[in-house]
RNA sequence: GGUCGCGUAGCUCAGUUGGAUAGAGCACCUGCCUUCUAAGCAGGCGGUCCCAGGUUCGAAUCCUGGCGCGAUCACCA
């Protein structure tokens, strides 16, 4: 069925015969560019086995292949490299299979399918969401889309870190100096809002502590001594303590963030199946701990602190249970995943998470196997690398952060330039051309980021903006939008079956589009074991080179031979489709005009 | 200091399990809109694949040792 396997098995067979030798692996690669031929066995692995020089073995087995696998037409052997070509019939089937099948190159659930919950975004409740969160978010719902397009079944989640310190401190701010401020006395939205007065309390806070240590304190006692962070301290216990006033404030503010962040959340097109909140599972996992003492996997310090001991695996002692019986950080993660897979009956947990917390993952991963549970094998870590800016880090509280809904707006904003700058949608409606701008816009800030390996950071420098030509989000909806005016403008049926006769010569382009196109399914399953994205955009990016050089190299409609005609019209209609498809998985949309 | 990750063209990035002369885009330079959308196509310029050893028929890729950058090593999350 597969036409590697079959060629596979005959130089097995042809080796069989002729040197009576059984080989096992046999290495093959997409032929390069500069020579001729589709596919290219590599013969030198062969030669530890077969003794013969790489140039007659080529030979030999070129030979017996063209006589006996119908698609392989001719041969030629350059060094060690048996170059085959393949008849073009063998692309004209091909082609005519995958131009039926529903979603082609996408897995429907079945038996071997795996159903996985995948976490991203899992924000604080005290900030706007940065370009920090839009990688995070992108790669949480890519790498969701692509499981799912590979045939699993998946819950997107997020775990909403909506108590704490830091909770305390907008929280208190904005009592202190906010004036009864709302979003909508201000105008603002709720995430904002509430942001800026985390940024007060630490501008309070600073002036606080210069202020003890020019009355001569330490800087260390002036952090622990300045009024508002120890008022702040004391809010966190009467919120622990279900002070009514506190919780109403509490519940008050995190409402205004979560509409802020619904809003964000919309316009960046990411959704969720089902929010974990950190108030609700901060105390989980206590009982396992306890348990897992009992089972010898924790032990107990005399101050009443309980760790685990990883020294065995390379890694350190961890605590997991302070010695005031509080949980910390690892106690509610143990806790919490534990929670899902009761919740959810899934199999194993992708936890898109920035590579700073590696360390916390691979320790969550090894107590969570050690505990016994075996659904510990499949969870994966999704670590991606930061966003830096020229200036370095970003820092909420120094106000050094791109928001993620200026980044947007920004990017909306330059797309409606350019595109008012080509004039091509004169016919449109200022709505339509607003959404337009949006999709394109968008498209391209999400290629940019997710063009990139997750686990290498990206340095992104606002001064110079996103591109929109070239191996860019706006270059392959473009090429959708011309193929869809193809499609508009080809004034007869195209959707049966091509009648092409088997003795047509497929065009260079079109076997090139052809051979790329088959390619997807395989991608979209190695981008689903990779948890990457990039690979997707990467293949979607050359097939959409491929396509406008053909595009711009062949007649489509131009052509007189209708058999042809509609044959390029087919073509043209499946690689839209395949960029449509693709570009899903990146939850970006594509344009009928542009 | 220990551990983990990264290092490829001026810049941003690809490079399957080790394979042929290391590929794209941006920028710069040449051509191409009376013909399917020029956000495009065709071409040019541009490389010590961080360095040094090793493994092998063959290394950007694997191993060892350096160098540089980043992260992490909290009773923070």
């Amino acid at each position: 069925m597969n036409i590697q396997k079959t060629i596979e098995q005959a130089v097995k067979n042809a080796v069989a015969k002729t040197y009576d030798v059984q080989i096992q692996q046999v290495e093959f690669q997409p032929t390069r560019k500069d020579f001729e031929g589709d596919i290219t066995l590599v013969t030198f692995p062969m030669l530890r086995q077969v003794k013969t020089n790489p140039v007659q073995l080529g030979q030999r087995i070129g030979e017996f292949l063209v006589e006996n696998v119908a698609e392989v037409k001719k041969f030629n052997v350059v060094q060690g490299f048996l170059n085959l070509v393949l008849s073009d019939s063998f692309y004209l089937n091909s082609f005519n299979e995958t131009k039926n099948k529903k979603d082609f190159g996408k897995l429907s659930f079945s038996d071997n399918s795996k159903t996985i919950m995948v976490e991203y975004s899992s924000p604080n409740t005290n900030k706007p969401l940065h370009l920090g969160h839009v990688r995070n978010n992108l790669l949480g719902y890519s790498v969701a889309e692509i499981l799912k397009a590979a045939g699993n079944k998946i819950y997107k989640t997020q775990i909403i870190n909506d108590r704490g310190i830091h909770i305390c401190k907008s929280m208190l701010a904005w009592v202190r100096f906010g004036d009864g401020e709302t979003p909508e006395s201000t105008g603002l939205k709720g995430d904002k809002l509430v942001g800026n007065y985390y940024v007060k309390f630490d501008q309070e806070y600073k002036k606080q502590i210069s202020e003890l240590i020019a009355q001569g304190k330490t800087e260390e006692e002036a952090k622990a001594e300045a009024p508002i962070i120890k008022e702040a301290q004391q809010m966190l216990l009467k919120w622990e303590a279900q002070d009514p006033e506190v919780i109403a404030l509490w519940e008050k503010m995190n409402q205004w963030v979560y509409s802020g962040f619904e809003e964000t959340y919309n316009n960046l097109g990411v959704d969720f199946d089902k929010n974990y909140y950190e108030s609700d599972t901060y105390l989980l996992g206590k009982d396992v701990i306890a348990q897992g003492i009992e089972r010898g996997v924790f032990y107990k310090k005399e101050d009443g602190s309980v760790w685990i001991d990883l020294t065995d695996e390379g890694l350190d002692e961890k605590i997991v249970l302070r010695s005031d019986g509080t949980a910390v950080y690892m106690t509610q993660d143990i806790g919490t995943a534990i929670q899902r897979v009761k919740d959810f009956d899934i199999d194993g947990m992708v936890y898109t998470v920035g590579n700073e917390q590696d360390y916390h993952f691979k320790v969550l991963f090894l107590i969570l196997n050690k505990l016994g549970f075996n659904w510990a094998n499949y969870l994966v870590h999704l670590s991606y690398g930061m966003v830096d800016l020229p200036s370095g880090k970003m820092k909420s509280r120094e106000g050094t952060v791109v928001d993620a809904d200026e980044l947007m707006e920004q990017m909306t904003l330059t797309a409606k330039t350019i595109s008012e700058e080509l004039g091509k949608l004169d016919e449109y409606s200022e709505e339509e051309k607003a959404e337009l701008h949006k999709m394109i816009g968008l498209g391209a800030l999400k290629y940019y980021i997710l063009k990139v390996d997750p686990k290498k950071r990206i340095l992104f420098n606002p001064e110079e903006s996103v591109d929109f030509q070239g191996n860019t989000g706006p270059f392959i909806q473009y090429t959708y939008a011309r193929i869809q005016s193809i499609l508009r403008k080809a004034d007869f049926d195209y959707s049966e079956e091509s009648t092409i006769p088997e003795s047509y010569q497929l065009h260079e382009k079109e076997k090139e589009l052809i051979k790329q196109i088959l390619l997807y399914p395989e991608m979209i399953q190695l981008a689903a074991e990779n948890h990457s994205p990039a690979l997707i955009a990467n293949y979607t990016y050359d097939l959409v080179r491929e396509f406008n050089s053909f595009y711009q190299n062949v007649t489509i409609l131009g052509t007189d031979n209708e058999a042809e005609k509609k044959f390029r019209v087919q073509l043209s209609k499946i690689v839209g489709e395949v960029i449509k498809s693709a570009f899903g998985l990146l939850g970006i949309q594509v344009p009928e005009r542009m």
